[in-house]
DNA sequence: AATGAATGAGACTTCATTCAT
DNA sequence: TATGAATGAAGTCTCATTCAT
């Protein structure tokens, strides 16, 4: 049984790999079912066995893997004890590596469900919430901690935070920029320290 | 003649503008030419009277709408004689204000053109480049006056500088913030704060 | 007035050798009313002021220009005083410079009336009918002058008589054969001394 | 495994059939898709399950079916023994029953294939090029055997031959002439005869 | 579990024809 | 006469989904 379950489950994820390749290569809607399958090395009709449909398969993404990803933020955000902003570079270098090992999922994260069809638009929503939700009290932590400019709003602090790793994803999506070109920690430090310090010259 | 020029040019405008409506509101994989024809009010065979294809029309749009936003973008960061915070703060003001005139139109270009279909991911990919490059200017421009830190990297700041607007942007058309509700002044206010000063507290 | 219906005529006439010309080319299915308009160097709305629709463009053809072919056999064939075999001898010449000057028109008569439309069956056939008739009436004249072989059968021969026609047209229109590299008299010699002696040995 | 693969080759077949019929009722054009998989009782879904397009169905015709015949031909033509003239009147009788037996599939080949559409025409002449070949081949094994007058042009006389049968199967097509009440045998009697003495009387 | 044949809704696109100017 | 904008029926083809095996 343990087998039969076992065996199950990998043929499941064998679809959902194939599925986040094929999704990141020509969009959610462009991606046929087959196309699906035949990465997979399956028949079509499998994929319902396992599917209850296509979007099933985009919202299994999404739950089974960005959720993931949420939980290692919030662990990462929350657990640590060192500076606020360390920990801040440390999770755009985890978000990065994360990329570098599975450019695909991301791809299909910001391409397919950011800019979401309706019907995962609200668990896309709750999703992003709670992942600014860690970043305002990382922000408040640092605060009170003396660390943080008192005058910093969480909020929009997050909002820059956010559209760095954006803007960042889809410059790589876009093939802009080579990711594997460029070293994790030098992007990091880069973004931090303009976050940290600012651009306007001091007198 | 003349008055035929006109009166097929509005028919043209009607169709992009319904068109700009659809794809804003469905996405242009999920946007039917027939839905575009009904929103402009005409038959559907029409449309096909002034585009090729349900492609060209989202390229029209491209071309005409957002190159001329970029044009805006160039002329203001290039002319304007203030001083390059403020000249950052009042593009970050100008856009928000395009975006609530016009959401639909910022929404197509953030959700459709941004993460584009294939056959438009050159032609986007250099216009991206175009305005990022007049951000980068501005910012050496600042710092040839002494009034940026030299320190400052000016692409970086054009990454977090863009991801700012666009995961504002993507939050709004998410529906999490309702851009009505907030003014542009405080937005560009706190926006520019932050990447002026950064995060950091001063000993 | 005279004037006036002389433009008109000309008109018509344009757009009817624009029409020949592109069911030459495209046949008749596959040819816009467009294509003929834009050919004739007129709009296509005007196309149906002189017709009622685009089969009666074919129709038109068929009724004025191959009509009157026919007429033209009729004449040769039965007010020619020669032999019957040189009167056959020479309509297969007339019939090959009829196409060397007007290919286009054979082509269409070929190519589409031939293996005609429903709604020009009878018509074709009627205007067969009375070509094949023609021939047969003057086979009988032969046979009556001692000219031509009593145990002939004049249906028989109109068989391969028009078979030899029609087969050689569908080899030019295939472009198997390079009509204008083939001369009119040789061919017509060679047709019509296999029709007339056979290829039997004699002992 | 077997099973499977005979029961969708029946399918195909079956499509393929009721292909034949609609096109030789109604054209190449004219015919839909969906007059095809009605004919044959399935979904026209299926229809592209089998083929990518309808143009492929007209392909596959014309390779599976008349290239049969060609081959048919060119063993009837080659092994035969006996004279030349016997083996020509042998084969008209076997084309003639052929369409006897599908005249449907004869209709296509005169109808469509032979005033072929642009997507065809190599493969169309390269099939005539060989049976006329085939012929004229014939014909010098006769002169050889000092059957046929030297004096005969091999080609002219694969000319008139294969006009024969065109036209007489065009007659059949326009329904001209009924094909059920015309005996084989009388009719490539005829022909036969003609092409072998010629009409011409002699003294 | 697995296959792939079968279905049919639905999308794009073409183009003959009408009609206002 | 002449134009070409406007209409919409009709056709091809795609593909998600179901189902028999």
């Amino acid at each position: 049984m343990a087998r039969q379950r076992k065996k199950s489950e990998i043929r499941k994820q064998q679809i959902l790999d194939a599925a986040i390749a094929v999704f990141a290569e020509k969009g959610f809607h462009s991606s046929r079912v087959s196309d699906i399958a035949r990465r997979a090395g399956v028949a079509y009709g499998l994929v319902y066995h396992y599917f209850d449909n296509k979007e099933e398969i985009l919202r299994t993404i999404f739950l089974e893997r960005w959720t993931f990803i949420l939980q290692v933020i919030e662990n990462l955000l929350n657990e640590d004890k060192r500076s606020a902003i360390d920990r801040l570079r440390s999770f755009l270098i985890f978000i990065i590596d994360v990329y570098k090992r599975n450019a695909a999922l991301v791809d299909v994260i910001m391409l397919e469900l950011l800019h979401s069809p309706e019907f995962m638009r609200e668990e896309v929503v709750r999703g992003f919430q709670r992942a600014a939700g860690g970043i305002e009290e990382l922000m408040r932590q640092g605060q009170e901690a003396g660390e943080i400019r008192k005058k910093t709003n969480p909020t929009t602090f997050a909002v820059l935070y956010f559209g760095a790793i954006e803007v960042t994803f889809n410059a790589v999506a876009l093939r802009v920029v080579d990711i594997d070109a460029m070293p994790s920690e030098d992007w990091a430090d880069s973004i931090m320290d303009q976050l940290s310090h600012g651009i306007a010259a001091r007198d």
